[in-house]
DNA sequence: CGCTTATATAACTATATAGTCATGAACACC
DNA sequence: GGTGTTCATGACTATATAGTTATATAAGCG
Protein backbone atom coordinates (compact mmCIF):
# COMPACT_ATOMS: atom_id res chain seq x y z
CA UNK A 1 0.00 0.00 0.00
CA UNK A 2 3.25 2.13 0.61
CA UNK A 3 3.35 2.85 -3.27
CA UNK A 4 1.96 1.31 -5.90
CA UNK A 5 -1.69 0.36 -5.69
CA UNK A 6 -2.77 -3.21 -5.36
CA UNK A 7 -4.72 -5.19 -7.41
CA UNK A 8 -8.42 -6.62 -6.29
CA UNK A 9 -6.87 -9.72 -5.61
CA UNK A 10 -3.67 -8.30 -3.78
CA UNK A 11 -6.79 -6.68 -1.97
CA UNK A 12 -8.17 -9.76 -1.26
CA UNK A 13 -5.44 -11.72 0.18
CA UNK A 14 -4.59 -8.32 2.27
CA UNK A 15 -8.36 -8.32 3.58
CA UNK A 16 -8.17 -12.28 4.29
CA UNK A 17 -4.92 -11.48 6.30
CA UNK A 18 -6.97 -9.09 8.64
CA UNK A 19 -9.55 -11.16 9.08
CA UNK A 20 -7.61 -14.07 9.95
CA UNK A 21 -6.93 -11.29 12.97
CA UNK A 22 -10.33 -9.73 13.27
CA UNK A 23 -11.44 -12.05 15.92
CA UNK A 24 -11.18 -11.92 19.56
CA UNK A 25 -10.91 -14.94 20.19
CA UNK A 26 -8.18 -15.81 17.51
CA UNK A 27 -6.53 -12.73 19.60
CA UNK A 28 -6.92 -14.51 22.78
CA UNK A 29 -5.39 -17.48 21.40
CA UNK A 30 -2.07 -15.75 19.90
CA UNK A 31 -1.99 -14.16 23.62
CA UNK A 32 -2.24 -17.61 25.27
CA UNK A 33 0.76 -18.59 22.33
CA UNK A 34 3.13 -15.61 23.93
CA UNK A 35 3.56 -17.94 26.73
CA UNK A 36 5.37 -20.46 24.85
CA UNK A 37 4.82 -23.50 22.46
CA UNK A 38 2.18 -25.55 23.61
CA UNK A 39 -0.75 -28.31 22.15
CA UNK A 40 -4.31 -28.05 21.37
CA UNK A 41 -5.00 -29.79 24.39
CA UNK A 42 -3.09 -27.05 26.40
CA UNK A 43 -4.73 -24.35 24.62
CA UNK A 44 -7.42 -26.14 25.62
CA UNK A 45 -6.39 -25.32 29.36
CA UNK A 46 -4.81 -22.19 28.95
CA UNK A 47 -7.75 -20.39 27.10
CA UNK A 48 -11.01 -22.59 27.81
CA UNK A 49 -12.39 -22.96 24.56
CA UNK A 50 -13.66 -25.90 23.38
CA UNK A 51 -11.70 -28.44 21.66
CA UNK A 52 -13.16 -28.03 17.69
CA UNK A 53 -13.67 -24.33 18.19
CA UNK A 54 -9.65 -24.04 18.95
CA UNK A 55 -8.47 -26.16 15.94
CA UNK A 56 -10.95 -24.67 13.84
CA UNK A 57 -9.62 -21.10 14.72
CA UNK A 58 -5.96 -23.01 14.71
CA UNK A 59 -6.38 -23.76 11.19
CA UNK A 60 -6.84 -20.35 10.39
CA UNK A 61 -4.07 -18.48 12.15
CA UNK A 62 -2.28 -21.58 10.04
CA UNK A 63 -3.55 -20.83 6.47
CA UNK A 64 -2.56 -17.26 7.04
CA UNK A 65 0.92 -17.87 8.80
CA UNK A 66 0.66 -16.62 12.33
CA UNK A 67 1.32 -19.74 13.80
CA UNK A 68 3.77 -22.70 12.81
CA UNK A 69 3.02 -26.08 13.69
CA UNK A 70 5.26 -29.83 14.39
CA UNK A 71 3.60 -33.28 14.68
CA UNK A 72 4.65 -34.88 17.52
CA UNK A 73 3.32 -38.77 18.10
CA UNK A 74 -0.52 -38.36 18.29
CA UNK A 75 -0.37 -34.13 19.28
CA UNK A 76 0.44 -31.02 17.41
CA UNK A 77 2.58 -28.30 18.90
CA UNK A 78 1.76 -24.50 17.62
CA UNK A 79 3.97 -21.78 18.29
CA UNK A 80 3.69 -18.23 17.24
CA UNK A 81 5.46 -17.95 13.56
CA UNK A 82 7.55 -14.29 13.99
CA UNK A 83 6.84 -10.95 15.54
CA UNK A 84 4.98 -9.24 12.80
CA UNK A 85 1.59 -10.06 14.34
CA UNK A 86 3.32 -8.37 17.96
CA UNK A 87 3.83 -5.09 15.55
CA UNK A 88 0.46 -5.32 14.29
CA UNK A 89 -0.83 -5.82 17.57
CA UNK A 90 1.04 -2.62 19.10
CA UNK A 91 -0.15 -0.02 16.15
CA UNK A 92 -3.61 -1.09 16.90
CA UNK A 93 -2.94 -0.87 21.26
CA UNK A 94 -1.27 2.48 20.41
CA UNK A 95 -3.90 3.98 18.46
CA UNK A 96 -6.38 3.06 21.44
CA UNK A 97 -4.39 4.34 23.85
CA UNK A 98 -4.50 7.62 22.16
CA UNK A 99 -8.03 7.56 21.76
CA UNK A 100 -8.61 6.86 25.30
CA UNK A 101 -6.18 9.42 25.92
CA UNK A 102 -8.03 12.08 23.93
CA UNK A 103 -11.12 11.24 25.09
CA UNK A 104 -10.00 11.46 28.98
CA UNK A 105 -9.12 14.93 27.80
CA UNK A 106 -12.35 15.61 26.06
CA UNK A 107 -13.93 14.92 29.91
CA UNK A 108 -11.24 16.46 31.53
CA UNK A 109 -13.59 18.99 32.97
CA UNK A 110 -16.09 16.65 34.48
CA UNK B 1 0.13 -7.16 22.87
CA UNK B 2 4.12 -6.91 23.89
CA UNK B 3 3.37 -6.70 27.47
CA UNK B 4 0.92 -7.73 30.23
CA UNK B 5 -2.00 -9.93 28.61
CA UNK B 6 -4.73 -7.66 27.32
CA UNK B 7 -8.36 -8.21 29.03
CA UNK B 8 -11.33 -9.47 27.35
CA UNK B 9 -12.82 -5.82 26.35
CA UNK B 10 -9.55 -4.75 25.10
CA UNK B 11 -8.94 -7.77 22.76
CA UNK B 12 -12.83 -6.96 21.47
CA UNK B 13 -11.63 -3.30 20.76
CA UNK B 14 -8.83 -5.04 18.69
CA UNK B 15 -10.63 -7.03 16.39
CA UNK B 16 -12.75 -4.68 15.93
CA UNK B 17 -10.05 -2.29 14.44
CA UNK B 18 -9.16 -5.48 12.61
CA UNK B 19 -12.30 -6.00 11.27
CA UNK B 20 -12.57 -2.69 10.04
CA UNK B 21 -10.13 -3.34 7.25
CA UNK B 22 -11.06 -6.96 6.96
CA UNK B 23 -12.88 -6.28 3.78
CA UNK B 24 -11.50 -5.24 -0.13
CA UNK B 25 -13.98 -2.91 -0.47
CA UNK B 26 -12.58 -0.83 2.42
CA UNK B 27 -9.24 -1.18 1.44
CA UNK B 28 -10.33 -0.25 -2.27
CA UNK B 29 -11.17 2.87 -0.36
CA UNK B 30 -8.76 3.83 1.38
CA UNK B 31 -6.71 3.26 -1.30
CA UNK B 32 -8.46 5.93 -3.11
CA UNK B 33 -7.74 8.64 -0.62
CA UNK B 34 -4.32 7.71 -0.56
CA UNK B 35 -5.19 10.25 -4.17
CA UNK B 36 -6.49 12.73 -1.59
CA UNK B 37 -8.98 14.28 0.27
CA UNK B 38 -12.62 13.45 -1.36
CA UNK B 39 -16.32 13.70 -1.54
CA UNK B 40 -18.66 10.50 -1.36
CA UNK B 41 -19.42 10.99 -4.82
CA UNK B 42 -15.84 11.77 -5.56
CA UNK B 43 -15.61 8.08 -4.23
CA UNK B 44 -18.27 6.86 -5.99
CA UNK B 45 -16.46 8.22 -9.25
CA UNK B 46 -13.03 6.52 -7.82
CA UNK B 47 -13.93 3.47 -7.29
CA UNK B 48 -17.30 2.54 -9.22
CA UNK B 49 -19.49 1.51 -5.82
CA UNK B 50 -22.97 2.76 -5.03
CA UNK B 51 -23.28 5.44 -2.87
CA UNK B 52 -25.20 3.86 -0.13
CA UNK B 53 -22.53 1.58 0.40
CA UNK B 54 -20.06 3.57 -0.13
CA UNK B 55 -21.41 5.72 2.54
CA UNK B 56 -21.96 2.64 5.10
CA UNK B 57 -18.31 1.58 4.33
CA UNK B 58 -16.97 5.04 5.30
CA UNK B 59 -18.53 5.54 8.87
CA UNK B 60 -16.86 2.24 9.62
CA UNK B 61 -14.02 3.60 8.67
CA UNK B 62 -14.58 6.86 10.71
CA UNK B 63 -15.49 5.25 13.90
CA UNK B 64 -12.59 2.79 13.63
CA UNK B 65 -10.18 6.05 12.92
CA UNK B 66 -9.09 5.55 10.12
CA UNK B 67 -10.71 8.57 8.53
CA UNK B 68 -11.47 12.11 9.20
CA UNK B 69 -14.13 14.59 7.81
CA UNK B 70 -15.59 17.71 7.67
CA UNK B 71 -18.56 18.96 6.26
CA UNK B 72 -19.24 22.21 3.36
CA UNK B 73 -22.49 22.38 2.70
CA UNK B 74 -23.86 19.74 1.36
CA UNK B 75 -20.67 17.76 0.95
CA UNK B 76 -18.51 15.48 3.59
CA UNK B 77 -14.91 15.77 2.44
CA UNK B 78 -13.08 12.61 3.72
CA UNK B 79 -9.29 12.22 4.58
CA UNK B 80 -6.78 9.27 5.77
CA UNK B 81 -6.66 10.42 9.51
CA UNK B 82 -2.93 9.35 9.38
CA UNK B 83 0.03 7.02 8.45
CA UNK B 84 -1.05 3.85 10.36
CA UNK B 85 -3.04 2.30 8.25
CA UNK B 86 -0.29 2.29 5.66
CA UNK B 87 2.22 0.83 8.04
CA UNK B 88 -0.15 -1.86 8.76
CA UNK B 89 -0.96 -3.05 4.80
CA UNK B 90 2.98 -2.29 4.61
CA UNK B 91 3.58 -5.30 6.90
CA UNK B 92 0.60 -7.56 5.71
CA UNK B 93 1.95 -6.85 2.16
CA UNK B 94 5.60 -7.94 3.07
CA UNK B 95 4.73 -11.18 4.64
CA UNK B 96 2.59 -11.77 1.56
CA UNK B 97 5.45 -10.90 -0.92
CA UNK B 98 7.67 -13.08 1.56
CA UNK B 99 5.52 -15.83 1.28
CA UNK B 100 4.96 -15.95 -2.31
CA UNK B 101 8.89 -15.53 -2.99
CA UNK B 102 8.91 -18.92 -0.81
CA UNK B 103 6.35 -20.25 -2.86
CA UNK B 104 7.95 -19.31 -5.93
CA UNK B 105 11.60 -21.46 -4.60
CA UNK B 106 10.04 -24.09 -3.21
CA UNK B 107 9.01 -24.82 -7.42
CA UNK B 108 11.72 -23.56 -8.78
CA UNK B 109 13.00 -27.22 -10.56
CA UNK B 110 9.52 -27.22 -11.63
C1' DC C 1 -6.31 -56.41 17.52
C1' DG C 2 -9.21 -53.56 20.72
C1' DC C 3 -8.83 -49.44 23.70
C1' DT C 4 -7.46 -44.77 24.80
C1' DT C 5 -5.84 -40.22 23.73
C1' DA C 6 -5.20 -36.16 20.70
C1' DT C 7 -6.52 -33.66 16.84
C1' DA C 8 -9.17 -32.59 12.71
C1' DT C 9 -13.44 -32.22 10.33
C1' DA C 10 -18.49 -32.57 8.90
C1' DA C 11 -23.13 -31.06 9.90
C1' DC C 12 -25.81 -27.86 12.00
C1' DT C 13 -27.70 -23.40 14.13
C1' DA C 14 -27.38 -18.72 15.19
C1' DT C 15 -25.56 -14.31 14.22
C1' DA C 16 -23.28 -10.69 11.64
C1' DT C 17 -22.76 -7.99 7.68
C1' DA C 18 -22.05 -6.69 2.53
C1' DG C 19 -24.68 -5.00 -1.06
C1' DT C 20 -29.04 -2.98 -2.92
C1' DC C 21 -33.19 -0.20 -3.04
C1' DA C 22 -35.94 3.17 -1.17
C1' DT C 23 -36.31 6.95 1.76
C1' DG C 24 -34.97 10.56 5.05
C1' DA C 25 -32.41 14.79 6.36
C1' DA C 26 -29.79 18.84 5.44
C1' DC C 27 -28.29 22.34 2.65
C1' DA C 28 -28.12 25.41 -1.75
C1' DC C 29 -30.38 27.91 -5.19
C1' DC C 30 -34.28 29.65 -7.84
C1' DG D 1 -41.76 27.55 -0.52
C1' DG D 2 -40.35 24.41 -4.19
C1' DT D 3 -36.71 21.87 -6.43
C1' DG D 4 -32.36 19.60 -6.86
C1' DT D 5 -28.14 17.82 -4.86
C1' DT D 6 -25.45 15.27 -1.47
C1' DC D 7 -25.05 12.21 2.02
C1' DA D 8 -26.90 9.03 5.70
C1' DT D 9 -29.91 5.42 7.12
C1' DG D 10 -33.67 1.80 7.41
C1' DA D 11 -35.35 -2.50 5.43
C1' DC D 12 -34.28 -6.41 3.07
C1' DT D 13 -31.71 -10.56 1.02
C1' DA D 14 -27.84 -13.36 0.50
C1' DT D 15 -23.64 -15.08 2.28
C1' DA D 16 -20.07 -16.08 5.63
C1' DT D 17 -18.62 -17.84 9.86
C1' DA D 18 -18.35 -18.68 15.16
C1' DG D 19 -19.54 -22.10 18.25
C1' DT D 20 -21.40 -26.76 19.29
C1' DT D 21 -22.13 -31.75 18.78
C1' DA D 22 -20.90 -35.82 16.85
C1' DT D 23 -17.77 -38.35 14.24
C1' DA D 24 -13.49 -39.44 11.66
C1' DT D 25 -8.49 -40.05 11.58
C1' DA D 26 -4.34 -41.45 13.53
C1' DA D 27 -0.95 -42.64 16.91
C1' DG D 28 0.41 -45.05 21.20
C1' DC D 29 -0.31 -49.08 24.31
C1' DG D 30 -2.14 -53.20 26.56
Amino acid sequence: MSDRPLSGAQLDLVATRFKSLAEPSRLRILQALRQGEATVSGLVERTGFGQANLSKHLQVLHAAGWVERRKEGVSTWYRLADEDVLRLCDIMCGRLGREAASRRKLFAGR
